[in-house]
DNA sequence: CTAGGAGCTGGACCCGACTCCAGCTCAAGC
DNA sequence: GCTTGAGCTGGAGTCGGGTCCAGCTCCTAG
């Protein structure tokens, strides 16, 4: 309970995570991770608790849907640091209302699949014929 | 504007849907079209209103994120008729619980997206500093 | 008759996001 | 000292869902 250890391997990332090691390897060419890992004795890469909390941010916006150069973008700018919230910002809520459209979206399938729903409930609910 | 004519060409469809040709034969070949499209003279589609209706319901599929075979195998409940009706229901149902957690799912982003946006917000409020 | 435009087919290609693999290096435990 | 397990690299492969293309056939209008 009450260990944070401040480094992490690439296993223990990907359980935290629940990615992939793979795909965290593949994350860090991407270039979607906030500072290049830092590398251990004999080339392992070292992961800190941050770490983790960035990748589960790039999972969140991973799993709304931004595609994966987004995300670089929008890391690049946390990269640079103070001066680019203004653009981060502008980042996120682009992503906002991409969510918004996407529930907007969903909701209405759900419409169509609802009253299909009903018409097969009720094509069964009538005994014979 | 009084036009219902029963035969289509895949141009027109395409128009209706909102697909393009090429996806419009993909489709077909990926088996999803409800009936076997007829060919009209010089081995042309044929396409009836039906169809584009039978389309949009694959379109609101896929867009809740059904994937091709899935649709294939509602497509084909559908055409061995009546009987399977509540075998069509029980894939409906799965899509829809499926389209539930997606939005769930969407609202958890955003939640954390939301807060981001705040910090953010906050974070540039503040004058100078 | 001839140039366009819409269709047809089979097959190649593309893109995004992973996923897998061979071949190597370590460190620890038996 | 040797096996095992976790990591490493570069590069290839996969999968889903389209998209594009060459080369051909029609039909219609000028």
């Amino acid at each position: 309970m009450s260990d944070s250890p401040q480094s992490l391997t690439i296993g223990q990332v990907a359980v935290r995570t629940g990615l992939s090691v793979d795909t965290l390897r593949f994350y860090e060419r991407e270039g979607i991770l906030a500072n290049p890992v830092r590398r251990g004795p004999g080339g392992r890469r070292v992961y800190a608790e941050h770490d983790v909390d960035w990748l589960n941010l790039c999972i969140v916006l991973r799993s709304s849907g931004m595609p994966i150069p987004a995300i670089r973008r929008y890391t690049e700018l946390a990269r640079q640091g103070a001066g680019t919230e203004g653009d981060r910002l502008a980042l996120l809520r682009e992503q906002q209302g991409r969510i918004f459209a996407q529930i907007a979206d969903l909701h209405r399938c759900l419409d169509v699949i609802n009253h299909k729903i009903a018409v097969y409930e009720d094509h069964l609910d009538r005994p014979a014929e």
